[in-house]
DNA sequence: ATCCCTTTGTGAACCGATGCACAAAGTCGG
DNA sequence: CCGACTTTGTGCATCGGTTCACAAAGGGAT
């Protein structure tokens, strides 16, 4: 049942994928910085930190964007990637929770550099409601359905506390938001059409700590394992 | 050839299962603060937001610490999966970089009730060397070195600029230092002993962009997509 | 124009993770 | 003490993702 697409790209990009098209951009754009115009697919894996044949079996999903002897033209793929990841169109984005995370989310520049602007931050502490961060004014709370529907936003950064989370992610759900970024430590209960990707700062180091104390008594508790 | 072992703990959890086990461990606490003091894999496998079966595997992978019938103990279990995590250990931190980044994870809550304690803030800026910041006192690069050992620092988190971070890793290593939390945008260069983990901001919202264009765009797209 | 060299794109085997479905093991009421 | 009921722990089928290894495709030299 496959379609004899004249066009390459299959409509179906597995999910593992997605999470590492990022990455090659960010090397492909390093890359170009440098004046390289092209590129093997081993070089671009190495750039990448990935090995050479998931990295092409990753590019054949998009199309077929590369010349058998020669490699990848940087500027066409950063174009076909980009294109793919929806980059080439710009985000709005909301950032809920003006805390120190938040704020550094609103400075970061990796945001603005891909594609993404940081077009409202919205807390509910009136002692920072007003101020001015990274350019932009601090708005209330009580102003979040209007301003995500002024600013045109549709992808909302929840940096507020745990507490506060599922309260504003079920306000933004309602007046449309479909994407969500969640940095509270908490499990968001949203409907099937909504997507949420989550990031916890603790759990990345609890998963260290379960190795280093692996490596730290490994040696040792393998008598005790054995 | 399996061992048959009296110790129900087999040495070689997935690393699947370990990546969730902090998820485990957060509802858990949640439901002991809530005083509740048994619950089925069921229950717990909502609050964590994973289906049941899968919440039952990966506990197995621990040992039996449940009763059929029953459902698990929850200080029990909160106790043995922060063992295994090595949680019931302190972890010293440090934390390389204090620009908006660095500041957010050092008042970050999240560490601290964890286990792990921010023992050291390190920067190269004289501007805020010297500052105290969430109760330290923020010491120069070029004490590095001698901060992660005099303070027994085992896990550093870099929250550098991505030009900064290769060579700071480096020389973490150098002093023995084998567990690294990455914040900079660049794929680190290490000796296969040490474990890196890495967090990128963009990349999360990349992904969700790519979601958002196929949700936004699908029906239409489908047209040009045939 | 032909041959050799490089590098892509992919079929197929493999591997780990997921989810189903149920037997085993325990509780509780009578 | 027994039988009904609940919930765990796991064998097994399945699935998605990774890796290997090679045929197909192109470039460049002669």
């Amino acid at each position: 049942m496959k379609s004899p697409s004249s066009q390459p790209r299959d409509r179906g990009i597995p999910e593992a994928t997605v999470a590492r098209l990022p990455l090659y951009l960010r090397a492909l754009h390093g890359m170009g910085e440098r004046g390289i115009t092209t590129v093997s697919s081993e070089d671009l894996a190495v750039a990448a930190g990935v090995n050479s044949a998931k990295l092409r079996k990753d590019l054949s999903h998009l199309g077929s964007y590369g010349t058998r002897g020669v490699g990848y033209d940087v500027e066409y793929l950063v174009y076909q990637i980009s294109r793919e990841l929806g980059l080439t169109q710009d985000w709005a984005v909301a950032i809920v929770g003006v805390g120190n995370l938040g704020r550094a989310l609103a400075n970061y520049g990796g945001f603005v550099s891909r594609g993404f602007r940081v077009a409202a931050l919205v807390d509910a502490d009136p002692e920072v409601v007003g101020d001015t961060i990274a350019g932009l004014n601090v708005e209330h709370i009580d102003e979040l359905e209007a301003v995500i529907k002024r600013r045109g936003v549709s992808i909302v950064v929840l940096a507020t506390p745990a507490a506060a989370a599922q309260k504003v992610c079920d306000r933004v759900i309602a007046v449309g938001v479909t994407s969500i970024l969640n940095f509270a430590p908490v499990v968001l209960s949203v409907p099937e059409s909504v997507d949420v990707r989550k990031v916890d700062l603790s759990i990345e180091l609890q998963i260290l700590a379960f190795h280093e104390q692996r490596k730290a008594g490994g040696p040792l508790m393998a008598v005790d394992g054995q």
